[in-house]
DNA sequence: CAAAGTATGTTCAATTGTGGACATTGACCT
DNA sequence: AGGTCAATGTCCACAATTGAACATACTTTG
């Protein structure tokens, strides 16, 4: 199955100095040229808040390299959790609201690395000059709705056990890096369940040899390993980036999607105590 | 709290026989012109499919009355699990995608009665023309997708009591029909759970007297009762419709929505056997 | 190096939810 | 009125998950 991230695309409609961002990478030469003077760098730390839920949206961030976003929703007795992640292959602030309103969840960073940024002002002045990034701008929206339509259903119906190693994959399918810098503690938070059980489910991915643990983090040693675990809700919405994105994304460079075979599918076993 | 479904507003900005979707009564009496000669009325029955995923959108559904649409993503094991409810405060089809791109759930009818369509393509164009219009529809997909969000969090955080509750809230809200015609087995299924213990939940509700059954469905007759067992996920995503549509959305005739009064909140109990 | 703080490993009882089974009941058809 | 089918009530054994508790580490700081 080919996906969003390793797509083969006619090259030489990209600048040399071609911005890590997926949705950057895919404008057209004019559009770029009309962002470019807008658009401003930066590195973002991990914890860093981007938005709180009710603060206007004036940026729009392009999460590049690395850098991981998620958005999370506060409930009543405090908790926050995840709704998306977003990383290179997309982009935060107003994509579906076009720039208008308030945001509606937090908005924080997961992982560290450089993003770019625009007013959402100028974004949207752009896309009333530029059918082609009208064009674009909806096509990642409705791919950001299916991943969160994709995820109300994990949530609904998938073990915790298949859900942690779903958010694994997602995160390294984005940040191609196979260390994940959170804690048990924050990984249970994210996904709305009990720490202890994590730990738990953890251990096991630990004594299949999928991953290594560390304080503060794990590391991924055998992504195949987490597929095969793992409920076919992401590889469903890659399919999604696929057909609406196909021909407009640019070729992925050197791709961390999990490249997943029959054989490697094996029954998984079900959670020993 | 005000909710959308309750708001004052100037009168006299809409025709006479405004249509009785909040979306389109919202519209300038400009854009209403524009629309008007696109629009279909049809009528909807439960079960009509109005997409599958994949199949492209080639209109723009407006419930109308108690009319309730619900988008499902459907699981590599069969499952369908309901992602979002649409009814007259609302519309399916295109609303985040603008009109481009192929479905990615289904789209069912829950409730019958009356819809206006319009062909996607005919509303875009408009769009084009109108900011008030695109205004309108930004900040609705906007609210759609605060909904989605608030599932994500919702279907991981609270339980099936909760949930079953907040269901029959949300699709009271909206059709003002107090009768749901669902059977056990197809709530359950929505809401991606076990079917006897959905059975063991309305069992519970009916016995507190906040519900009748009877073969095919259940009849709501005490909604607050409901509002006191359901997590607080439907006030917050009615709140953000306010924050939102404040201003734009017109006044609700007869108001379905549930006041709570803080003596209606009791701790509710905890599911006995 | 010692102390403090935080993350993790582990256990356990209690609760929540599953899925199958089967009896019962209503609705509808003839 | 009887037959049939689907929906519901109910029970049960079991699996999944919670949440508290506590011991044990690792990291940072002074």
């Amino acid at each position: 199955m080919a996906s969003q991230y390793e797509r083969a695309q006619s090259p030489g409609e990209l600048s040399e100095a071609a911005p890590p961002n997926n949705l950057l990478r895919a404008l057209h030469q004019d559009d770029l040229v009309a962002l470019q003077p807008h658009l401003e760098s930066q590195r973002m730390e991990v914890g860093r808040v981007l938005y709180e839920p009710g603060d206007p949206v004036r940026h729009v961030y392009f999460p590049c390299g690395p850098a991981l976003v998620s958005f999370m929703v506060l409930l009543e007795d405090g908790r926050g959790i995840e709704t998306a992640l977003v990383g290179r292959e997309g982009a935060v602030g107003g994509i579906v609201s076009q720039g208008r309103l308030p945001s509606y969840s937090r908005t924080v960073v997961q992982f560290p690395g450089p993003v770019l940024r625009i007013g959402a002002a100028e974004l949207e002045q752009a896309k009333m000059r530029s059918p082609s990034l009208r064009n674009l701008f909806a096509r990642y929206a409705d791919c950001l709705m299916a991943q969160v339509f994709q995820s109300v259903a994990c949530n609904a119906a998938h073990s915790i056990e298949q859900r942690t190693a779903k958010w694994l994959i997602a995160a390294l399918d984005r940040t191609g890096d196979h260390d994940v810098p959170l804690t048990q503690e924050q990984l249970a938070s994210m996904l709305g369940v009990g720490r202890s059980y994590i730990s738990r489910v953890i251990k096991q991915l630990k004594a299949r040899g999928i991953l290594e643990t560390r304080r503060g983090g794990v590391r991924v040693t055998q992504a195949g390993g987490l597929e095969s675990i793992a409920c076919g809700c992401n590889r469903a919405v890659r399919s999604h980036f696929d057909d609406v994105l196909r021909g407009v994304y640019p070729v992925e460079e050197e791709s961390a999607a999990i490249k997943v075979r029959a054989g490697d599918l094996q029954p998984g076993s079900r959670m020993p105590g």
